[in-house]
DNA sequence: AATGAATGAGTGTTCATTCAT
DNA sequence: TATGAATGAACACTCATTCAT
């Protein structure tokens, strides 16, 4: 007996799924190069000729990877950044989000490290290369919401530019540490975070 | 009559230091596996053959400039830990010189981005292991320092791991970013990076 | 739909025959430096990449062959000396057999010739150590026939081990001979090799 | 003060000698594919680069250590034939002859060795072809003298071809087993590498 | 949907040879 | 005469991708 349409759906779902998670961790570890055909396929208990169905080439499967995390990180940026909220409460929220999201799904460490890569890389596929902006858009949004609380007085002095890069990087740098240290990393409290950019003096 | 030995011996070290500048920059940017020998031979201006007369094979080339970098790191961070200075001072020392370190030469950055790999590539090559467990040592001297200086009062009370995983992890994000931004990055000031941990009501 | 099974296991087999008979030509001849994958590959009438399918790498192939050809090299000497008939029998069957196999098949030259190689090649690939002692036993085990033939007056007399090596070194410079004459090359007889043991007076 | 004439030729004559000793050695036992000119050059206590000075290539050297063996091995065979002997005697000579010289200079061992590789070996260097038919004159010399022989009774009956070739391929196979054994190497006699030829119910 | 045998271009590495001195 | 740094072509081996089933 065939399978149903609906099952061959589920069927597809499963395995695409497998081959994306197993994707995400191992480029974001051992980067495009270093990942294998083979590694994917095993990691995801599936064959190599099943991967060529789902995605036309290895580049493919981590250009959609990239699009993903460049996509779901502006996206919990810009919802934060769109919120009727005070610059400072912005900021706090946008770390505490970012905070959880690390601690929660192991995921989104492997995004963190995955996006500078895109740009490390000097021969990137070239179906990436539409997100390079896009990468670097949170730090745009950060920026404004920075200037913005320097007129307040909630933020502290500085070039908003820096500022900006500093928050941002030192979110890269964490979840790098994360991958590299695993269960004896400790995450910083929101306040560690945000004192870079709070002012204490502030009311 | 051949060369005199001071003759070979000055070719041979300049061959070698452009090899470890190209090699250097290529790994800390794309990696061990995208790198390719001819990638490194082409940048340092020699034939693929001549690195082999002095590296023994890439993963040689790649475990020699890493042990440099964790080397040379650490040595850096003890010396100011060593010095006859308050914890704040020594914080602020230390971020002053890295900071300085990171915008004068440009290869810091790429020792900086080249250390954490060593952790997420899975398959790391065996003469890099023994290095594995110094690379955290400066967040150990570190750490020390933060709970001296929460005992004084000059640093910011929490988690002394927390603190020192995140003021470490925060350079490393710093330098990932220089590399990604190249002319556009601009680097905060002591202020910004030691606002994390110090203690702005003390005295 | 996938292939079955036993059409995977079919094509697996034609495979990895056509590469056997292929490398043990060419190493016998060529030895195992001078024989490329290329040159394997090419006599095979497969990819070069297929090799690596089967065999981990040149060196596994080769320590492969070499011992088949000592299993059955020392099979072959085993049977005949296990049967219940008098040194002199055994000595004049050994020596037919031998000659019939190096009439008959074409490998047999091959596989005489490439077991001294594994001595002579001082950096013998280490998984064909292992097989060093065994190339020696057929030596031995014709050296007890000679001891015994000594004892009934069947075979001449003379240190016995001096008599075995040199029975068995003419077979194998016979093979030599026999590749390297190619069409030109005439068998002995199997009176002129058992020359050297049996006695004439005999009965 | 620069050496004598007399002293540079010395030199020469002594570099030459320890390249040729060398050379016979590595590629009597590893071939020539595997003999590398720095294995040579270190067994000759020289720079590689002194080897070319004395031979144009790897194969120069090869060819002329190959014309060596086969002229010398021809004029000992030639050398006994033109003897006022029996056809017997001259069997018996030679045989002693070549025994005692195997015993007595561990070259002539890789001699023999030495020379079924050139035909083996396919891709032949250009400069040994003039010495291919050169190679299976003895095999002639000998097989004059057996047919003498026949025709007095000395030697026993038998394609001469045949017993030529298996004459000369048993002298091969000895020396392949002295260069696997070593020390364990017992030589046979004089009577009995001459039994396969001589008739004993002669006279 | 699914497999894994097969391919061949690309990579790491070796080594004969050259050449400045 | 003598050295050894340097080159580049050739080789062992890997791996993304295809394809018969």
């Amino acid at each position: 007996m065939p399978r149903t349409k609906k099952q061959n759906a589920d069927i597809k779902e499963l395995s695409i799924e497998k081959i994306r998670d197993a994707g995400l961790k191992l480029f974001a570890t051992k980067g495009l190069a270093a990942t294998s055909i083979v590694d994917i396929s095993e990691l995801a208990g599936i064959s190599t000729g099943l991967m060529y169905h789902y995605y036309k080439s290895k580049e493919d499967l981590y250009a959609e990877l990239v699009k993903s995390a460049v996509t779901s990180a502006n996206a919990a940026v810009l919802e934060v950044a769109e919120m009727p909220l005070s610059p400072m409460e912005k900021t706090t929220l946008l770390a505490k989000n970012m905070l959880e999201s690390i601690e929660k799904y192991e995921m989104t460490a492997y995004f963190f490290v995955l996006m500078p890569q895109v740009f490390l890389n000097k021969l990137i596929p070239k179906k990436v290369k539409p997100f390079l902006k896009e990468v670097l858009l949170p730090k745009e949004i950060v920026k404004k919401i920075i200037i913005a609380g320097q007129q307040t007085g909630e933020i502290v002095k500085g070039n908003p530019d820096a500022l900006s890069v500093f928050f941002f990087s030192s979110f890269t740098g964490l979840c790098t540490y994360k991958l590299m240290m695993g269960k004896q990393f400790i995450l910083p409290s929101v306040e560690m975070v945000t004192a870079m950019l709070l002012n204490k003096s502030y009311k």
